[in-house]
DNA sequence: CATGAATGAGTATTCATTCAT
DNA sequence: TATGAATGAATACTCATTCAT
């Protein structure tokens, strides 16, 4: 016996993570058909039989993808920020700042976004109303914010939920820009916030 | 030979435009690699082998389609309506009115609105400035607007260019929303002309 | 280096033979090409790197099963039973007891027949006549068993050879449904002896 | 509109029919994992997607093969045949001469045989009661002549369903050999009958 | 011209084999 | 020595493209 179980369990899950992230923005950037394995498992610098070690298919490491960009660390953090004790405008301030800095210096963050806008489409379109709760969780607890907002003279009026939707639409857009265009002009915050607040 | 030359050129060109439009929402939703050849001729209703007597490829179609989609009426209005003697706030009024109904009666308007800014995404990528000067001649009378605009002091301040590029890139996002789900609420005037005008 | 050469020439020589006999049967059942490494290493209760350190490759190990199924130990007694002064009778008696009392308790036996039967087949098809002088040598015996009976009356006429190989074909058969079906019915000795004796 | 929908279902069924004919004595031989569409495909001088537009995948084409052999001509003809005004023994001479005879001039009846029982074998293996219905009414009506030869007294005693599965798998092994070997000796009518007939 | 059956280059997937531990 | 994770050559399967009708 080679190993211990502990370190062997431990490479597998090392391993997985690897493939897992070294996939998602190869599939963010080409989508499901236009990503090869070979091409990926070379961009991962692995086998391609490794890939079919620590997954069923193409289709399930797809899968694996969108579960795991779906992770609710961001979920519990609005929660959080949408429940604190401060004007909505302040908090739209807060997530603005977060979201963009976040696009700014994290690829995979774009690469997270445009998977999961992505799926909320297509998903959308085959009126399976699937797993995709990350997405409309973020959507609630941001139009909270904006129904706050709107109490406080801040926001603009409408569909708070709808506004939400066009917030962080705005964010896949310029998550796409991130991931496609070398050249490109970030959004300012104040563009993005115009979304929902006045002025 | 009982039909004359012009009879048959017309025919010819009728089949053409057929495999054209009925090609490019498929495009548009499913992206190249994820069109097959067979979906796109059953869907169309045509033999597969007929769209390889109109086209070389695949690749010939899709760039045809990329071609057609540019095409310039859009680029003439809007030039046109750069150059009139009104305010930039109507101006902005006037053309997010006619966006906005297009996006809504017509399906293809969506298509052709995705495959622009998507070309316009990965052409970018490729760092290959290609062909695709309709979107940066749309943005370009865009940003002509946005700064009459700012002069007046019904824009945003800020790059008007990029100002542009963040109007239809909102414009992108509902053509999308248009393509792939069912259920969806388009974007009031509103909100669209948020992205550049004040208030 | 604690264990004496012997003891590690032992364990080596327990962990090969696990190996081999833990194959017969499920290349038996499965044939070659039907049999993956990584199944029979696992139905062994061993690890795949293992079967390496034994065998050079998967086509070795099988050379060797087939070797091992050759052994000639039943030749030995083949021989001596053709050999003893009783009737021809007699002799197929024995046999036919031995061989279903084998079958019946025995699935190894069954595995050794089933492969032995198959090695000849194929490699009559190659024409290579290899190394498969277990089959031939028995079926030499058996023959001049039959010989003898046909001197003596009790066995049906025909070509020794050829009889022979019919009573060890059924056999074959018998092995075969031991091999593949829980719930059958073996041949009686009765059946079996009708192939090359009278009555 | 080039051909007639006669003409191309006619082509697609003789196509289909090719595949399925050139490809069961391959799998005959070679057994379902060595068996290589590649090959399959170059033995039959077709292309191999050609293979996989008949059928869905090498396990269904494998499967038509074993629907395809199980087909009930032979049936029809054993069940004729055992409702005849003959004797038991008139009947299994018949029997015997028809299945030699096709034995030694046709090899695809060699393939059926042994696809047949094959089937038979690992079905049971799996207690998957299955659609094997061909054999066992083939041994049906095979145990009533027996039965019937039983009370004639020229068929050999014990269960008639027993002996008529210990024909049939006289006649698969002589099955193997043709199909196996090159140079083989088919058994003799008399040997045949002597499974189940007295003297 | 229009078709869809046939094709093979390209892609996904499997599996015998290697190798670090 | 024994292991099982990693590998890539071999194999199954797909799909853009061709071509006879």
């Amino acid at each position: 016996m080679p190993r211990s179980k502990e370190q062997c369990k431990e490479m597998r899950e090392e391993m997985r993570s690897r493939i897992l992230h070294g996939s998602m923005l190869y599939f963010a950037r080409n989508g499901f058909s236009g990503t090869k394995i070979s091409d990926l498992a070379k961009h991962i610098g692995i086998g391609q039989g490794t890939i079919y070690v620590y997954f069923e298919s193409k289709e399930e490491l797809f899968s694996e993808i969108q579960k795991m960009v779906n992770y609710d660390a961001d979920i519990r953090q609005m929660k959080f920020l949408s429940a604190m004790p401060i004007s909505a405008e302040k908090k739209i301030h807060r997530l603005t700042n977060v979201v963009l800095r976040r696009l700014k210096e994290d690829e995979s963050f774009a690469g997270m976004i445009a998977l999961n806008t992505q799926m909320l489409l297509e998903q959308n379109a085959d009126c399976a109303a699937g797993s995709t709760t990350y997405q409309t969780e973020l959507y609630k607890y941001t139009a909270r914010i904006i129904e706050q907002g709107q109490k406080e003279g801040s926001a603009v009026e409408g569909d708070a939920m709808m506004l939400a939707d066009y917030y962080w639409g705005v964010v896949y857009l310029y998550s796409l820009k991130k991931l496609f265009t070398t050249q490109y002009e970030m959004i300012g915050a104040a563009d993005l916030e115009r979304t929902v607040l006045k002025n």
